[in-house]
This record gives structure tokens, sequence and C-alpha cells, in this order.
DNA sequence: GGAGGTCTGTACGGCAGCGCACATTGGGGG
DNA sequence: CCCCCAATGTGCGCTGCCGTACAGACCTCC
């Protein structure tokens, strides 16, 4: 553990799978930082100064309409990193980065990662695999908002936060969830109230706890375990 | 011109934006191909043979659900490439690619592609780019899958696909239309209705024109636009 | 322990899109 | 040239989600 008790680097997945002589340069970079439930890591068009790999923390990947209207396209947990734009060479992105659970992460400055990334060819595949695993993401929430209930994208989402969270608890108010998701709160809160009445979770104001996760595996749509399969296939061995 | 008049390379924006050498190795290993409309490049979890450079064919990237219910998740034109699992690293992704629209295109086998990627970093630079820019394209389509109406998303279907045409007439069954957009086809036909009479397109037994671009941009939803910008800001100068 | 604000439950009308069934039209092949 | 099939138009009732409004319940902070 550091001083800060921020955890380890290696609770990344990306970072994990570097060879330890990668590691051992990109370590003394490596800053700890505790993200806050709603911070903003970077906002449509905006010049990144970090690259963030998140350990506890789940990041969330929504665009903002101009009326306001939002909508989520994708999360970041301890399985990924926020930020790649920077090495796709497009530098920002539309959408937005909000801390959708508090927890920490480890962030490098553009220049140093820039410098390890032309450098080193596992850092390279690793993040290449990783951009492919978050497109899939993508693409199969284009495809489930067009397709599926609230009810099962309800279950999506809570399936994919807890695959990236250390409990089975969520910190979240139904209201948040419904602007992630881009609908009603009382949609959510219907489909929330189906779910607990199935005794699959269970919640009360602004937490939320994954009590029979087999049950929502088999409540959620098949969009889950496209993405979850592909994510696992593409996540390097370490 | 090339012997079976299927157009030069450079009609690719990403083949345009290779500098001459690089052009100069690739030109004997780029075979021109034609696409007929319907056919498939590739399969869900299928590694492919060869990476597809549009030229005058447009290819969209759907996935089928297990019911057979479909969305298109992002289309492929002249602007890009059709397998870049392959450089991503994955080899291959649970969706499906077909030609949407019939026309010419370029390939290059696996070896030869993947040799000249390794090689190559105003290749490697390119193609990032333009993932990056089809990134943008399906994340703004799960928005507008979450967001708009039928007729907004045939709006930015329309315009996408113009964008990659060489003329104003597409060849394209409103039923095609309605698997790629994932509704109905009645509900593709009421909206088809509608911008007719506006005079925005004329249509008739798989033909569209599009006939005021000025006014489907502004019946269009503001994803169009995003869209639009990212893969004119992330395109090569070439 | 009370007050206030936040979070959740409920109710209503309205609309967009779905699923189905069937009529109509057009155009290409025989 | 005509026939036939593919493509489009139209009309139901139904469902899921939206917009709005308000009531109740729970936590937290004073």
């Amino acid at each position: 553990m550091t001083s800060e008790d921020l955890g380890e680097p290696g609770q990344n997945r990306l970072l994990a799978a570097l060879p330890a002589d990668v590691m051992g340069r990109l370590q003394p970079a490596l800053e700890p930082v505790g993200l806050a439930l709603g911070q903003v890591i970077y906002e449509p068009d905006e010049a990144l100064s970090h690259v963030y790999f998140p350990t506890t923390a789940i990041v969330s990947l929504l665009y903002t309409m101009e009326d306001g209207t939002s909508a989520e396209m994708g999360i970041v947990g301890c399985d990924g990193v926020v930020g790649i734009a920077v090495f796709m060479g497009g530098d920002t992105t539309p959408n937005r980065a909000v801390v959708q659970s508090a927890g920490d992460a480890f962030r490098l400055t553009l220049t140093r990662f820039r410098e390890e990334f032309r450098r080193t060819t596992a850092l390279h595949r690793v993040l290449l695999l990783y951009t492919q695993a978050l497109l899939t993401q993508m693409s199969q929430t284009a495809v489930c908002n067009r397709l599926h209930s609230v009810e099962q994208q309800l279950c999506r989402w809570l399936l994919l936060s807890h695959d990236r969270l250390p409990s089975d608890e969520l910190v979240m108010t139904q209201e948040l969830i419904a602007n992630m998701l881009g609908v009603r709160r009382e949609g959510v809160s219907a489909a929330a109230h189906r779910l607990q009445e199935a005794g699959l979770i269970r919640y009360r104001r602004g937490h939320i706890t994954i009590v029979d996760r087999p049950g929502l595996e088999r409540a959620v749509c098949e969009c889950y375990q496209v993405v979850r399969t592909e994510c696992d296939r593409l996540s390097p061995p370490g």
C-alpha cells in the first residue's frame, strides 16, 4: 500500500498486464488520486492533462445534448483507462467523462504517457486491445438502446457496474441512473421496484445492493454477455 | 483507371493520406474488388482473410440478436476501412459487416497488411485516427437510438450514407433501412413519406434520391453534425 | 429531536412506435 | 404485354415510455 492507502497500480488490469521492467519505469510517474462522485475527468472537446487508470473508481462516458438530456455510451473501471483519445491521436472526444462511483485511480501526465506509449509495444498492445473492448461496449449499447426495455437495460447497467466494483453495493440514486440510461427517473424506479420484488436487488435512498447476481444475469438481455465475453477475451492474461 | 475500371486506391481517404513511398510498396498488393449489395464481408467472431478499403461501396456494421432482429452501429465508406479488429489486436468482433450499397473497394491480405502496419507509422497513425472517428460514430448512434425519433434517425442515416456516396441516389428499400435502424418498416415508410412531402427526398421502389440536402441537415438531430465534425477533424489532411 | 431537503412511490393523460393484417402499386422477367 | 412478386400505403389496437404533478418516506444536519 502507498502512504495514502490508495491501493496498488496492479489493481488496474491494464497496468497489471505490463511486464515488470515497464512497470518499474512507470511506477514513479503513476500518481494515486481519489475520485469523488460526480467529478468530471474531462469535458467535450477539452484536451486532457492526464490519463487515468481506475482501480476502485468507475467512470462513465456520456454525451450531453444541447437541451441538457444525456445518455451514457460506456463505463470504465479497473478494466480500462480514461483518455483513449490521447493515444488514438485525436486528443479530444465530443463526450464527457464523469465519476459514477467514487474510488481511486492512478494517473499519468500526457507527456510521460506518450513517451512510454511510443516506446513500449506491450503498453501499446494492451491499450489497443482495451480500446477494441470499449468499442464493443459502445456498439452494444447502441443496439441495446434501440431494441430492449428499460428494465433489461437497468440489469445490464447494474451488472457492468458490479463487474468493476469491489463490493456488492452501489452508491447511486435512481435519478442518476436515469440520467445515465437516458430515461425518466420514474422508469428506473418502476424497474428497480420490480427487480427488488423478484429478490434480485435491494435498495434504499441512494444505495443499491446486488442480492442475486445469477438471477440478474438471467433477467438481462444478451447484450451484457456479449460485452462481458468480449471484455474477457480481450483482457490481457495478467 | 485499372484494367477492370475499379477506380483508384486514392478514392479511399485513408489510402490517399499515405505518403508516396508507402503507397508505392502497397499498390501491387492492393486487390480491386467489386462488392455486391447484401454481400457479407465478415460474420460475428469470424477471422477475416482481408482488410477492405472501400472506394465507392458502403459497408454497414450491424449486430443481429438471437431472435433475428438487428441494428446498425456504424457505416464505413471511402472514409475508412473494414476490419479494424485486425490491427486493434482482437482479430474478430461480435458483429457483422454487410455491403449496404454496391460499389468497389481495394483489399489487402492479412499478412501483407500486418507487415505494413508494424512497419509504417504513417499507416498506423491514419488507422488509429479513423478508429477514433468510428468510435464517435458508434457512441453517437447509441445516444441517438436512445433519444431521437425514427424520422430524425432516418435523416441521420441518409446524410451519413450520402456523405460516402458518389451520387445523390441510394439503391435501398425501406425494408432494408428499417433493418439497419432496428425499427419497423412502416415506421420508415411513414418517415420517408413525410420527408418526401417536405421536398427533402424523392423515392420509388428501392431508390431514394436526396433532393434538398441543406433541408435534410436542418431536419436532422445534432447527432449527425457531431459525427460529421469529428470525422472531418480526424481525417488526415490528404 | 425536529426540520428540511433529498430520494422514492404513485397517478394521469398523451404519444410514438410495435405487431399484425391487408390493400395497392410498380416494374422487371417471361 | 401481361403477370407476378416485391415494395409501399393504411388501418387497427396495444404497450412502453414520456411529461407533469404531487405525496410520502427517509436521512442528515442542526
